[in-house]
DNA sequence: TTTTAAAATGATATGTTATATCATATCCGA
DNA sequence: TCGGATATGATATAACATATCATTTTAAAA
């Protein structure tokens, strides 16, 4: 079995779990993100699945399942880039608790990192100092990533 | 001599002081965002303008305006918020080093805050470890500030 | 198995943010 | 005051996103 029919098999298992559908469509535009490897904005994703299955989904469509799989937890939404990548983490056990993201600002390419536990407590500590509360503390940081920046140089 | 208006000296000084322009209406416009307060969408700060000075400011000439007050280290761009903010340390020696905003998700108040250089470089040691490079070591932060946790509470 | 209500998707319109491009106006040094 | 550089205006359009109502599909009750 491939790796990507894996990570499916994870999500179905996991929508099963708490009676949450993932439909052929869902299922579909979960693939399509998995596939590319990296992020994707909604109507790059159209573009893709119209390719694709030579169809002409509705961008609202596309929209509705994003929100439907950010709510599973199987993509997140880069609110720095308006862009939507797929969970890094779908076959192990994912806690999501707190996410760091670089993004390629060349490329796209996202790696889901780890901060040390020092390190979000510090943050957190700093933003209720300055009269603030952590919402949700997804963090998102512009970078470029190494092969990007060989090319450019 | 108002706040405001000793911070726009500030800005004229420091535009001066290498040769560029602050014309009128980056001077009204940065004004604006001074007295606001708050982060400012682009349509926001041409409302508010064009109810102020009785106009029809072109989209175009806001987005240029606030591209060159960018450059002058007068204005941030907000990328989790699509919004726009006036540099909270146009009067003080601004070295622009790291910046950290805090945005509150409901009424767009925007704190620009100090983390330790401890953690900035533990952040960017993760970042580089992780095979990416750090672009533009701006990092933003949804939130809610404590008057609007106060008002949904 | 048929009915029915909920959930998902489609279709259409529109709102919001941002940029491309060419024309016109203003500024400032030669 | 001429002429090029800089700034702004006007118009069109791209890119990202949501509101709303219609239709289809699903799954469970009757």
């Amino acid at each position: 079995m491939s790796n990507i029919d894996n990570i499916i098999q994870h999500a179905e298992q996991h929508c099963k779990e708490h009676g949450a559908r993932l439909t052929v469509k869902r299922k579909q535009i979960l693939e399509q993100l998995i596939q590319s490897n990296k992020a994707l904005s909604a109507y790059e994703l159209i573009d893709i699945y119209n390719e694709e299955y030579n169809e002409k989904m509705p961008a609202m469509s596309v929209y509705r399942i994003l929100e439907f799989l950010e709510g599973e937890y199987l993509v997140h939404k880069l609110n720095l880039a308006n862009k939507y990548v797929a969970c890094a983490h779908i076959s192990c056990d994912h806690s999501h608790g707190v996410q760091q993201f670089l993004i390629c600002g060349n490329c796209s390419k996202v790696k889901e990192i780890s901060i040390s536990q020092s390190t979000i407590t510090e943050l957190t500590e700093t933003v209720t100092n300055s009269g603030y509360q952590l919402i949700s503390p997804q963090i998102e940081i512009n970078c470029l990533c190494n092969d990007c920046v060989s090319i450019a140089a």
